[in-house]
DNA sequence: TGATGTGTACTATTATACATAGTACACTGA
DNA sequence: TCAGTGTACTATGTATAATAGTACACATCA
């Protein structure tokens, strides 16, 4: 896969994250059609079965929607954002923070690092 | 376990975010003894084993130091980081910040939950 | 209509990680 | 000596990941 620097995450979490950044950074496009999990499959040396759990994820996130019998589209970009999903998440971002603090790792440089995040994607 | 916001993290890994977490707050310091497995897993409801594996991370990414036959205890804060530790960590704060970008939250309010964690630990 | 290509839903197998349980050992200190 | 350290080891049960193969309803197109 393309994404070698998330070791850490499942194949098809990678898939996923993939999807994600692309969306992000412009490549890809609402409305614009994935690659069949089969033609996906093939280009990611991955089971079909693999990249149709990372498809049915990136459904049920709403990242992407499926028309039946035709494929898998790239859906509008969410307006409002669930506070269930805001509430979820800041534990995970909390715990990554004290990962990094633990490292020795400054809070600026994460600020840093957000920043040209912010500029990428 | 104290920490219930973490449900995504393994026991052991919630123990060791717990702990550091602990340390980062000034509740734990360089030198204080941490409860021996036995007890902590009395404490925690867990398994000794399961505690052994949390103080063997923590012994390994330096956080603290064992004295054979009598305890563990709290190591000094780092005071050079190690650049393939920040290089290995990296790829997980921008996989972070990818996640919170497709759920719609915006960098800014990542920018203020830094901002706030950095007041907490 | 028939053929092809969609996503999806199954079953099954293998491998790995987590958590538990129990036992054993070298070490330290009273 | 004896109790309390961390550690190592085997074993079991559970859950998840990834693989493989098959089947089905649907849409499109010749």
């Amino acid at each position: 896969m393309a994404t070698d620097s998330y070791a850490h995450l499942a194949y098809y979490e990678r898939l996923v994250l993939q999807i994600k950044t692309q969306i992000l950074q412009g490549i890809l496009l609402p409305g614009d059609r994935l690659p069949s999990v089969r033609e996906m499959a093939k280009q990611e040396q991955l089971n079909p079965n693999t990249v149709a759990k990372a498809y049915k994820q990136l459904d049920q996130d709403g990242i992407t929607y499926v028309e039946p019998g035709r494929g898998t589209f790239i859906a509008e970009p969410l307006t409002k954002v669930s506070t269930t999903a805001i509430a979820a998440f800041r534990p995970k971002f909390e715990a990554i923070v004290v990962e990094a603090k633990s490292l020795g790792i400054s809070v600026d440089l994460l600020r840093q690092w957000l920043n040209e995040a912010e500029g990428n994607i």
